[in-house]
RNA sequence: GGGAGGUUAGCUCAGCGGUAGAGCACCUGCCUUACACGCAGGGGGUCGCGGGUUCAAACCCCACACCUCCCA
């Protein structure tokens, strides 16, 4: 193996092995369980962001485990066209070159997305491979090909034939510089800081009103002023007429109880039906006129009278202007409100009267909400459930249509005769009246075919062979910020049309943050791009890095240094096997070769730490507690396999020329090597799903058959979990950290040889550790090592660790005032604690109510904190 | 206004009823031939505040404060 660990020189090789072996590809038809994981679709935006890494390696990981485990595992990858977010980056594209996309026309323009959409779905997966993504890229999809279009257009077709979908007149969020609709989710709200204006409308017969607003201009739109029907400043006026002071028009003021809140502003509002929500809704309980006063690029149009043409804050000044002019404006202040922009350009949104398309949500979301109460999907975290409910809950219908050209268009054709016709395949004359139709211009929301993802990837509506095998999927890992627009949108539309949930189990993942905790931004400079990091610190640490930090249902401060910290990872595991390879010889003896009944404590204890480490990952990914398996995974590897297994192997390998040479109680030199080299292929195995090309690299020097990516994973209860071997090994590790102590507190030098006596040790205890002394003596650097000698020696400090007592030899006057100090202060923590202790053990609440082996816990650890005191004290009491 | 999550060592986070943990940072020694991306030793926390339940609370309950985030 070469000395330096690269991960560049084996990661694109490995891929390229894996690829080709087929591994990715599920069988179909299989007698094997499925694990199906469908990708997220990535918009063809862009380039990944570190949010995706994060996804691809939780989706790889879980998938590598399951196909390691015998699962038919299908990981199906893919890319979404992302309408408008597609669109509005080709359409910048065109503006610096100077044309736009009406100049091109639909069809050239066309051919532009599609050259977009090819270069960087190209980028997608080549970053997705450099991230070891396992996919099946023979299955790989993109939104608008033509299967996935046919099943979103036989999806429109169906709903609109039950009626789910229809055309109306409606108000939407309207989006001045797209141009387009966009539904009640893709409009983000942010508190602005804006005025509130008073001002007068005159009554007809005399007299004024003064209402409230904060967006004066659409008083041009106004068609009523409405006061609470209780209020008794106003009952007097209602059914008045007011008079418009810009545009001839007189309208009544009505009494609304729903519209109005007596208690804010003057108690009076005005009511602009065509530009505001709950306007729209009094206008319908009071059959008001709704006169729309914008154009869809938000300037003022005729029905604004002078003000037509000025766009719409300076018409908001001009309004305002005006009003002061005719002696109408009672007063101002600043006013702090909720305004909805764009969730794609940051504009502000305008309530727009428009004839668009809908989908009724109410069946549907019923639909989705017993999936998920009924337990056929379960969320991950469990109080996404409360959120999810909630919206759901309250759901409104969905404007549907996207006056975009990128996306799936409307299946829906109109004759010069109002006739329309909605079909999946292409129509060219009315059906009823036989003259030429026109198919609609507009697009559907691309969350529209996003959320048939599921089974448009599967050839439905045919009932296709992927369909039947790996439908329902088994997992779905994506950010919670889709949980509305796409998780709950699948469960509804896949949930109506199959009668099935798209999947059974839903991992939300939190968000990506920098070191410091904030968002990731293109503006703050502090986006971390993926194949970067890949590149600096390998894939695999970055892997780890992702999954370690993922704990449920938080945020994800992403550090450099904690990713310097799992590539040192990647390094001394690279050490460790270069280490064990270079003591095999060529040979390859397997774990299977050892008789666990004569092994010595070492091997025993390691292979119990392996049974405890796979236990405890298994239970991990299971859990999705990628965090805990992570951990478990580095604290064997580097605390138990390195710093203590490789170290107590040294011995045995170094003196194996001559077994012999170390006496009666020397180990095996073969079990040891079969366990060190055992041990780290299992432990290679536990990490493949997380670092997959380091793991791979190294079983192949390890001469491992086959590749690691096809072998099943270690499952728990192979090997007996033997506690006495645990406690042993905890015993010896606390004499030999005990003894470093003492050295480095006296000021040896790390070298130097003491003599070392035990004393107390169980005859069977001292069995296991008089066959273990030369490894004692090496790691705890002794020049003796005697075990229950019949006298100490003479001016031996005494100590007790791990339930042994030590007596070690300290050259004389090693004990300085300091380090007599430094033993006071242990003394006295020793002796405050052992006070807690009696002073529970003496509580007769405490020795009745508390379980027995609680109370047989608190009886040790007093003895052993009184015996602990006892040895201080009489180490103190030495010269 | 409604809801969710958080508050544990200098930093970032695990732990969620029985002796406070990790990584990084810090201090002290070490090139002990797998590894200085290393080895060894060490310091550091009244677990946001106040009540309550319990033999026992960082962990359960109630109230509060502050920080995120969603919805309206």
């Amino acid at each position: 193996m070469p000395t330096r660990f690269d991960p560049t020189s084996f990661e694109e090789r490995w891929y390229a092995a894996w690829e080709s072996s087929g591994a990715f590809a599920p069988a179909l038809p299989s007698e094997r369980p499925p694990f199906v994981i469908l990708i997220p679709p990535p918009n063809v935006t862009g380039k990944l962001h570190i949010g995706h890494a994060l996804q691809f390696t939780l989706q790889d990981l879980m998938i590598r485990w399951r196909r390691m485990q015998g699962f038919n595992a299908l990981w199906l990858p893919g890319t979404d066209h992302a309408g408008i977010a597609t669109q509005v980056m080709v359409e910048r594209e065109l503006a610096k070159e100077g044309t736009s996309r009406r100049e091109l026309g639909r069809d050239r323009f066309l051919e532009r997305m599609w050259a977009w959409k090819t270069q960087y779905k190209d980028n997608i997966s080549h970053q997705a491979k450099a991230m070891g993504a396992s996919c099946d890229w023979t299955r790989e999809r993109f939104t608008l090909d033509p299967m996935l279009s046919r099943a979103v257009r036989h999806a429109f077709v169906k709903l609109h034939d039950e009626g789910l979908i229809y055309r109306a007149h409606r108000l939407i969020n309207w989006c001045p510089r797209c141009l387009t609709a966009l539904s009640d989710l893709e409009v983000v709200h942010k508190d602005i800081d804006g005025g509130m204006w008073d001002f007068a409308y005159p009554l007809a017969d005399g007299g004024e009103i003064v209402v409230s607003t904060s967006r004066p201009e659409t008083m041009l739109g106004d068609t009523a002023v409405a006061v609470h029907p209780d209020d008794e400043r106003y009952r007097h006026l209602v059914g008045k007429l007011v008079r418009h002071p810009f545009v001839d028009r007189t309208f009544p003021v009505i009494a609304d109880a729903a519209l109005v809140d007596p208690a804010f502003g003057t108690g009076a509002v005005k009511v602009t039906p065509a530009h505001d929500p709950n306007d729209f809704a009094t206008g319908e309980r009071h059959g008001l006129a709704k006169i729309n006063i914008l154009t869809e690029e938000g300037k003022v149009n005729e029905n604004g009278g002078p003000f037509a043409g000025l766009e719409r804050f300076a018409a908001r000044k001009a309004v305002l202007a005006a009003l002061a002019e005719k002696g109408l404006r009672r007063g101002d202040k600043t006013h702090r409100h909720a305004v909805g922009h764009c969730q794609r350009c940051d504009t502000v949104v305008e309530p727009y009267l428009s004839m668009q398309w809908f989908c009724s949500m109410r069946g549907m979301a019923a639909g989705a909400l017993d999936a998920v109460r009924s337990g056929e999907v379960s969320l991950v975290p469990d109080f996404w459930v409360a959120t999810y409910e909630n919206w759901l809950e309250n759901i409104m219908d969905w404007c549907i249509s996207r006056q975009l050209w990128w996306g799936h268009r409307i299946p829906a054709f109109y004759c010069p005769d109002g006739h329309t016709t909605v079909s999946e395949g292409d129509v060219t004359a009315c059906p009823t009246c036989g003259k030429p139709v026109e198919q609609d211009a507009d697009v559907l929301d691309t969350w529209f075919s996003s959320g048939l993802w599921p089974i448009s990837t599967m050839g439905w509506p045919d009932a296709t062979p992927e369909m039947g095998a790996f439908y329902p999927t088994s997992l779905l890992i994506t950010g919670f910020d889709i949980l509305f627009f796409w998780v709950a949108r699948m469960i509804m539309m896949c949930g109506h049309f199959t009668g099935k949930a798209p999947f059974a189990h839903v991992h939300l993942t939190g968000l990506v943050r920098d070191a410091r905790g904030q968002k990731m931004s293109k503006t703050k400079g502090n986006v971390m791009d993926p194949l970067d990091l890949v590149r600096e610190f390998g894939a695999d640490a970055v892997r780890f890095t992702l999954a370690a930090l993922a704990s449920p249902g938080r945020d994800l401060p992403l550090d450099g240094k904690r990713m310097e910290g799992y590539r040192a990872f990647a390094t001394k595991l690279w050490n460790a096997a270069r280490f064990v390879q270079m003591h095999l010889d060529g040979a390859e003896p397997a774990l299977e070769t050892v008789d666990a009944g004569p092994l010595a404590l070492p091997e025993r204890w390691i292979l119990a730490e392996l049974e405890r480490t796979t236990a405890a990952v298994n239970r991990s990914w299971e859990a999705y507690r990628f965090d805990e398996g992570c951990r478990a995974l580095y604290q064997f590897v580097w605390n138990d396999y390195c710093d203590w297994y490789i170290e107590m192997a040294k011995p045995a390998l170094q003196d194996d020329a001559s077994p012999a040479a170390t006496g009666g109680g020397a180990r095996r030199g073969a079990d040891v090597r079969a366990v060190a080299r055992g041990v780290l292929l299992e432990a290679l195995k536990l990490l493949h799903p997380v670092m997959p090309f380091i793991t791979e690299e190294i079983a192949q020097h390890l001469g491992s058959e086959g590749l690691l990516i096809t072998t099943p994973y270690p499952a728990a209860g192979s090997r007996p979990a033997d506690p006495d071997a645990l406690a042993l090994m905890e015993a010896f590790q606390a004499v030999v950290q005990e003894t470093r102590s003492y050295r480095h507190l006296v000021g040896l030098a790390p070298g130097t040889p003491l003599a070392l006596a035990l004393t107390g040790v169980a005859p069977e205890r001292a069995a296991a550790l008089a066959q273990v002394a030369p490894e004692m003596r090496r790691l705890a650097g002794l020049a003796s090592l005697e075990l229950n000698p019949p006298s100490l020696p003479a001016g031996a400090i005494r100590d007790i660790a791990g339930g042994v007592n030590v007596a070690i030899v300290l050259p004389d006057g090693a004990l300085g005032d300091a380090e007599r100090a430094r033993l006071a202060a242990e003394l006295a923590q020793v002796e405050r604690e052992l006070a807690g202790a009696r002073a529970r053990l003496a509580d007769e609440s405490f020795t009745a109510r508390a379980p027995e082996e609680v109370v047989a816990g608190a009886r040790e650890r007093a003895a052993e904190l009184s015996h602990k005191a006892t040895m201080l004290a009489g180490t103190l009491g030495r010269p």
